[in-house]
DNA sequence: ATGACCACCTGCGAGC
DNA sequence: TGCTCGCAGGTGGTCA
């Protein structure tokens, strides 16, 4: 479930099921899954068992869960000693966090097992494409305000959901790039939480042509074009998230609706929703862009 | 130091 | 029926 809203749609699921529960045994069923993990599956098994899951937290795309530390967990009265350690999560182009029963038969493409000591459903991460993964890391300060951030993730930038984001600092990072505007908005070091589809979503509301150089566009346009992605994958995650098919959906399988809400993704040769035109398809970085010929300028 | 490309995977639908 | 091709929500390492 890649982008945005349904990386959050996941990461409340987690926190709603998997919090607070103490991880009795850790399967790692194929190494690629844990392969951003140096110290091997060994170390990651040996590194999350026996700890309880704290806070679920998510930046951009990434999303992680924080490791109670022993100390946080055995002895009541805290110490000022907070969580040192999360297992951090991307879902790349095909990875899913499921909660299931321990009856339900394992999933084709089941990666790594959590199970948990009170014996309830069991936390799994299935992943067909292994473009995604899950590994341990330490918890560091950064940014400023600072945060708490598994350390592979410092240079990702706070997404628009951030109750930090500073737009006015990321629409004077976006001119200053060399670069045409949906470059700019996919870069994940200037604004988090945007992929291909919102991306096209949010250029069409813009009324931009993704193409446009960042260094010419007006402040005001790029804060439009923000607001916009902004928006739209607000109303996203108030639908679940986008799926087209079965391999975006949230912590119990269910897939969100938001697909229906597309204005211009995927809509190749349909009538555009503003102006009626047909919706083009274009190539962009090996991947596609989806734009409306007449009300999005170049 | 930036910006652009390509590899990393599996599966599905279209076309032959 | 079955093959090959193109395509899919992302990210990074590497090259210029």
């Amino acid at each position: 479930m890649p982008e945005l809203p349904e990386v959050e749609v996941v990461r409340r699921g987690l926190a709603e099921h998997v919090v607070g529960r103490q991880v009795t045994s850790v399967e790692v069923l194929h190494p690629r899954a844990v392969r951003r993990h140096l110290a091997g599956s060994t170390d990651v098994v040996g590194r999350i068992t026996g700890h309880t899951l704290g806070a679920a937290r998510r930046r951009g795309k990434y999303l992680w869960l924080e490791l109670e530390s022993d100390s946080d967990s055995t002895d009541g009265s805290t110490d000022g000693e907070g969580p040192t350690e999360a297992v951090l999560a991307h879902l790349g182009m095909s990875g899913q966090m499921l909660v299931a029963d321990q009856a339900t038969p394992p999933q084709k493409h089941l990666r790594v097992l959590f199970s948990f000591a009170d014996g309830g459903p069991q936390l799994r991460f299935v992943d067909q494409r292994t473009f995604g993964g899950l590994s341990v890391e330490s918890l560091v300060a950064a940014g400023s305000p600072v945060d708490l951030l598994p350390a592979p993730i410092a240079h990702i930038a706070r997404d628009p959901m951030d109750p930090a984001f500073d737009a006015e600092a990321v629409v004077t990072a976006v001119r200053n790039r060399r670069t045409v505007i949906k470059r700019a908005l996919l870069d994940q070091s200037l604004v988090s939480g945007i992929g291909n589809i919102y991306a096209d979503e949010a250029l069409w509301r813009a009324g931009l042509h993704g193409a446009h150089p960042t260094a010419s566009l007006t402040r005001g346009a790029v804060h439009a074009v923000l607001a916009s992605a902004t928006e739209v994958m607000a109303e996203a995650l108030r639908q679940g998230g986008t799926s087209f098919d079965a391999l975006y959906v949230n912590v119990n399988g269910n897939s969100g609706y938001f697909d229906r809400s597309l204005n211009v993704y995927g809509r190749q040769d349909r009538p555009c929703r503003r102006c009626g035109t047909p919706i083009r398809r274009e190539p962009f970085m090996n991947r596609s862009s989806y734009s409306c010929p007449k009300c999005q300028s170049r």
